[in-house]
DNA sequence: CTTTTGTTGTAAAACGTTTCAAACAAGGCT
DNA sequence: AGCCTTGTTTGAAACGTTTTACAACAAAAG
């Protein structure tokens, strides 16, 4: 393959004015740009991407680290990331740890023997010490996305979960519901205690008790979700509505439904956190809270950048973005207890 | 950050000695290689990917290039090839072409100058001898995956797309099913013309006649799907079951279906190529024919793996990977015309 | 005691870029 | 004519590795 020594030859000109050509093309005369791009063309000249990140101490490259990117929302934030840095002539890592901690462990210390210039990290799991000692090693500005760290003084940007409680709580409320079932993520990640305070606020707002004994923990995951639901149901007074607050809780309670015969909205409503590329194709046809997840990864590669180009100064920020209500079919009127066929 | 000079002082060795420690680290005494670990840990050092790929010749990096990383399909894909790409010390460069040729291209220089060792392609749209040229000039190794290009001698990985339209097509059948609607991809590419190929087959080895009014290309898309299915239910005698042969196009009948009020299978049956993560959680429950993306991500890069170490060599070979029907209850018996309630 | 063989360590030369400082050319001023 | 400017071009050094070729030495063989 063709080096830029090469091309120099061809071009008759020195190592040092391709480069300048290539790089800083106003730095050069017309007559000898014209000659370096012909020789560059003739040779299809493809410049050696670790021999320039050696010298000029920086890759070019940003690491995306996410949980599963099997989930539709990270495999939208991708895109999005993707997206804005390739207009922003970087190009990115992606990195599924499958929610391992040993596999992120791994990755970071992959990111870090590729000299990334940046780290857009969508965390999970626990904040362990270790984690952050890696992410300090890292050397490189870093930016939150979905979840915040408290104390590491990095930019975050979040969805505003607090609102997205609510608006989901109050979306229920209208329709007539007063025993809302809580299906959440752990209460010690931020997310989730947001988005139950959100929950309160709609209900305390609305002039309806909270009962402790409708809310359930099912670590964001799937099956707990499932079983969640059936434990709500089981109550002596069962809610009429359901909000789970991310997508894979989002199936988990449909998969329960239909398991138990159950139609929504005609037997019971339901509200999800996430939309769903397919939510609008099966029945029930989900009412969600939209992330605005394009926006979020705009803005943190936009910070990123920012970042690394030394144009924005200071401790970290966190920047909060608003939640949409997509309104479609899965939300209805409470129904009466006997007339659901449990 | 340490480079390998600052290990070599600490550990009181030549430079040599640290690189030979890492590398190989049979080839130097207990003692120093002691020495050498420990100076590596208290540096916490890390190699630099450039220098080394520079010096070595071979870059570690492995592109995958796929059209939507949106689709389930091909984040699976990821998966897979990532996790066995790490099991081989390699690392991947995903890049998500977004149906966008030009992206594809861009991104095709890209992972040029970045040097990759290989390249597992999953070609989408319109095979260009544009393409063509730049696939050529990486000089790696390259594994197709999904659709196999004739004529370039790469090595592929693929479906058994007759087997699969077969197979699906026989489900039909044997639920008593003689008009069966086939919404297909556009017959030019491999694929398209596979899965109907076995489609015929079944038609044939159970007596009954090929109608070519019942199938349709609808571009392997949601939308064109939706409305495909439209143009066969106006049919004066419409199929009483719909063979859709990717997840795209299921997804879009899935939505005529709820549109038009029509259940499955009390209406129609119904059943995809491609298996979705929420299949079972929604109405319907979508039978489907699930490809073994694992295994597919997998071989792909055991092929690529022995390519780029030279034990495998000759011409490109097409491996065939089996399709597994899933049952679920989206396929029923036919339903006479005046029954359903169009 | 010399030679051979094998092991373990090292100095130095690449690998392909970018950048620094210096050289050079061409006008524009005194 | 001499002296600055200003703008282009270039030689050479540096970036952090791996590898080649060889040196040093010890052990085994003769």
């Amino acid at each position: 393959m063709a080096t830029i020594r090469d091309v120099a030859r061809l071009a008759n000109v020195s190592m040092a004015t391709v480069s300048n050509a290539l790089n800083s093309s106003d730095r050069v005369s017309p007559e000898l740009l014209a000659r370096v791009r012909a020789a560059v063309e003739k040779l299809s000249y493809a410049p050696h991407a670790g021999a320039r990140s050696l010298r000029k101490r920086s890759s070019g490259l940003l690491g995306l680290v996410v949980g599963d990117i099997t989930n539709p929302f990270f495999s939208d934030l991708f895109e999005a990331v993707e997206d804005a840095a390739a207009a922003n002539g970087y190009l990115v890592l992606l990195c599924n740890s499958s929610e391992r901690s040993e596999r992120e462990e791994a990755h970071l210390r992959m990111l870090r023997t590729q000299r990334i210039d940046g780290l857009i990290l969508a965390p999970t799991g626990a904040a362990s010490m270790h984690r952050a000692a890696l992410l300090a090693q890292l050397e490189v500005p870093i930016v939150l996305v979905d979840r915040a760290m408290d104390g590491l003084g990095y930019d975050a940007v979040v969805l505003d979960n607090r609102k997205a409680g609510f608006e989901a709580t109050s979306h229920l409320i209208a329709r007539g519901h007063r025993r809302i079932g809580l299906i959440n993520g752990p209460e010690i990640v931020r997310t989730a205690a947001d988005r139950m305070h959100g929950y309160r606020e709609a209900l305390l707002s609305a002039g309806l008790p909270f009962d402790p004994a409708l809310v359930r923990d099912a670590g964001f995951q799937e099956r707990p979700a499932h079983d969640a639901f059936g434990e709500l149901m089981a109550l002596v007074e069962p809610p009429t509505a359901i909000f789970a607050t991310n997508n894979l809780m989002t199936i988990g309670v449909v998969t329960a439904l239909a398991d138990r015969g159950l139609s929504c909205p005609e037997d019971i409503s339901l509200v999800g956190i996430d939309d769903l590329p397919w939510a609008d194709a099966v029945l029930p046809r989900l009412t969600a809270i939209a992330q605005p997840v394009r926006a979020m990864g705009e803005t943190a590669l936009t910070l990123l950048a920012e970042r690394i180009a030394g144009t924005r100064l200071g401790p970290g920020t966190t920047t909060v973005l608003a939640p949409r209500l997509v309104v479609r079919r899965s939300c209805g009127s409470p129904v009466p207890l006997k007339a659901a066929h449990v």
